[in-house]
RNA sequence: GGUUCCGUAGCUCAGCUGGAUAGAGCAACAGCCUUCUAAGCUGUGGGUCUUGGGUUCGAAUCCCAACGGAAUCACCA
């Protein structure tokens, strides 16, 4: 970074100075120089042969002759046709190096008071079953991308909409009525949500059962789920909830205290958590009123039937309904309400929806309506949409049981790093708690850095019968080099060998690419905050770890005998441990020291 | 049918603000531990970057079209 800015700025010079061309520094990017060649940083020429009326191998030449003659930073150069290869001057990377070791929280830009605040939205899961697979990428993604963000300079509130009322809440909390004989996750030992999820499916089970019945007595689908008691009896309990019935109420309310404290002990363990918590049963009746107020305004129209609507065929979409002819909200008016009520709340510069792709159509019809609304942020807001997580032979269905629950994937996942780490005699010398914590840190590492690292807009298929990989690129490789460093520095500390005292040493090859991997880091964390992309992070630090281990297996770090080139590679070890921790931490992924 | 997204090695994916001979991992094969942790490193084989046009000195990358796949277009949330 720094580097390529002194090159960026000679090359405006040199150009300026041989061909009387203007061109900005930053309009010249210089790129890393590919293996094969010699030097550091290519700047490619073509761009100026025309002002030139030279070849590019002759602007080449004269522009690398300008740089010697009058950047002592710049060695030495090579051309290949359009391409000038530059060798920096090696010392020039110790100051690169002593810069980014010296820089506290360095590739992050805190924020202040005054920095624009976002909201992301993330999770939003319904009360009546556990969290599954999906959710697990849906919150690792938010909370990922809250950590870049906030990395990126943004003061950042993290916000999850539980979806907490409706008929589906109803369903399970019947089944409990009729078949539950009173019990609770304590009487069961079952985590709340995995209990009110049982029921939830229970329910459904019944129903079929009875649909099944009233269609053998000669009744068509739909007359049967119209005709069936269990469904009435469902949506009664709804219209009791509505009307505030104090025993649905108190009911409603115990069933979901369990499931908040099932669910509270997922995200402790998922590593993910909130700032403030909406409830759609606090924030539905405001949307309502809102869309009241825009039917006022002849922004929606009503039908025959009651029921109100927004035309939004001008914009080329459909009518959207809103209200419907009993005056009760659907999704999209609920979300009108939520929205309102965290503006109201907070200051946001910037809203972040973490939804998944299924529901482009909905945010695309949001921004809308909420601009119509009056709202002048509506336009702006950000659906952050990323891809399904499916199974090899499709998307994952509750009906036929083939949900990956989060609970059971994780326990599965640390289960796995525990018995690797036993083969490979890892947490020998471990205490107990202790070798517990490895298992733990690396099993999640492993299933976060596989959620994590493909683009997000990306489906994922997830194979159940094949386990997620510990070698190769994945989190347990990226932490297994983390621990490896920490080792070699732990030796060095007991040795008492000096660390960042290398003034004098020549960096060699791989130094080199390692520092220039290094200076890359702070650009990297500002695109992944820009394009909304944890997987830049992924594959930057992935990046990083393969450059050190090549760099690791070449040199020797403690039997150098050279005190300034071993100081030098310590202080490489220590900076990019530092990287590498930082990096995982937005990826919401820890560390070890051993492994 | 409309809209949005995706199509790169056998598999999973990088690369996409245009630049050199398109890169990793997995799987296969061959090497490297009396030496800082081998969850590592090195090598071999593996590609009409879906197809066809266009823009350009230069296209996996940008534009257009076609083909293939996914999602959505609910009085479910």
């Amino acid at each position: 970074m720094l580097i390529d800015k002194i090159i960026s700025e000679a090359v405006s010079r040199a150009v300026k100075a041989l061909y009387g061309v203007d061109a900005p520094a930053d309009s010249i990017v210089p790129q890393a120089t590919r293996k094969e060649f010699e030097g550091n940083l290519t700047i490619v020429t073509f761009p100026w042969v025309k002002a030139a009326r030279k070849s590019p191998e002759q602007v080449g030449t004269e522009i690398g002759n300008w740089l010697v003659d009058n950047e002592p930073a710049v060695n030495r150069f090579n051309v290949i046709k359009g391409f000038l290869n530059i060798v920096i001057e090696p010392t020039y990377w110790n100051a690169v190096l002593k810069h980014i070791s010296e820089t506290p929280d360095y590739g992050f830009t805190r924020p202040t008071a005054d920095s624009p605040l976002v909201m992301v939205e993330y999770s939003s899961p319904n009360t009546n079953k556990p969290l599954h697979l999906g959710h697990v990428r849906n919150n690792l993604l938010g909370f990922s991308l809250a950590q870049i963000l906030e990395a990126c300079g943004n003061n950042v509130v993290k916000t999850n909409i539980v979806n907490d009322r409706g008929i589906h809440i109803c369903k399970s909390m019947l089944a409990w009525q009729k078949w539950g004989e009173g019990c609770t996750p304590e009487s069961t030992g079952k985590k709340g949500d995995h209990l009110i999820g049982d029921f939830y499916v229970l329910f459904d089970k019944h129903y079929k059962a009875e649909l099944k019945e009233l269609m053998s007595q000669g009744l068509s689908e739909e007359e049967a789920a119209a005709k069936s008691p269990l469904m009435a009896e469902a949506r009664e309990m709804l219209r009791k909830w509505e009307q505030g019935d104090a025993d649905v109420r108190a009911l409603w309310e115990t069933m979901n205290t369990w499931v908040y404290t099932g669910f509270d002990e997922t995200y402790k363990r998922m590593g993910v958590g909130f700032d403030k918590i909406y409830y759609e049963s606090q924030t539905y009746l405001e949307g309502k009123e809102k869309v009241l107020e825009g039917l006022e305004k002849g922004i929606m129209y009503r039908k025959e039937d009651g029921s109100v609507w927004a035309d939004l065929t001008a914009d080329g979409l459909d009518h959207k309904l809103l209200l419907r002819a009993d005056g009760t909200s659907v999704y999209m008016t609920q979300d009108i309400g939520t929205a309102k009520l965290r503006y109201q709340d907070y200051p946001i510069s910037k809203m972040i929806y973490v939804v998944g792709n299924e529901q482009n159509y909905h945010f695309q019809v949001l921004s809308l309506l909420l601009d119509k609304l009056g709202f002048e942020w509506g336009k702006d807001l950000v659906h952050f949409s990323y891809g399904m997580v499916e199974l090899p032979n499709g998307k994952m269905k509750s009906r036929e049981g083939t949900v990956v629950d989060a609970d059971d994937l994780m326990d599965d996942m640390v289960a796995d790093a525990r018995k690797v780490s036993d083969e490979l005699g890892k947490l020998d010398g471990l205490s107990a708690d202790e070798a517990a914590n490895v298992a733990e840190v690396v099993g999640l590492g492993a299933l976060k850095y596989f959620l994590l690292k493909v683009d997000p807009r990306k489906n994922i298929t997830f194979n159940p019968a094949e386990s997620i990989d510990f070698n190769g690129n994945t989190g347990p490789f990226i932490q297994y080099t983390y621990a490896r460093i920490r080792s070699v520095l732990r030796k060095a500390a007991d040795a008492g060998l000096a660390i960042g005292d290398y003034t004098t040493a020549v960096p060699g090859e791989r130094e080199i690419a390692l520092v220039q991997r290094l200076a890359d880091f702070p650009s990297v964390v500002q695109e992944a905050g820009r394009t909304y992309s944890p997987a830049l992070i992924a594959n930057f630090v992935y990046d990083l770890v393969k450059e050190y281990n090549q760099f690791y297996h070449d040199c020797s770090i403690l039997k150098e005998e050279n005190p300034e080139v071993r100081s030098l590679r310590l202080t490489l070890c220590e900076t990019t441990a530092g990287v590498i921790r930082a990096a995982l931490n937005l990826l919401g992924i820890g560390v070890v020291e051993r492994m």
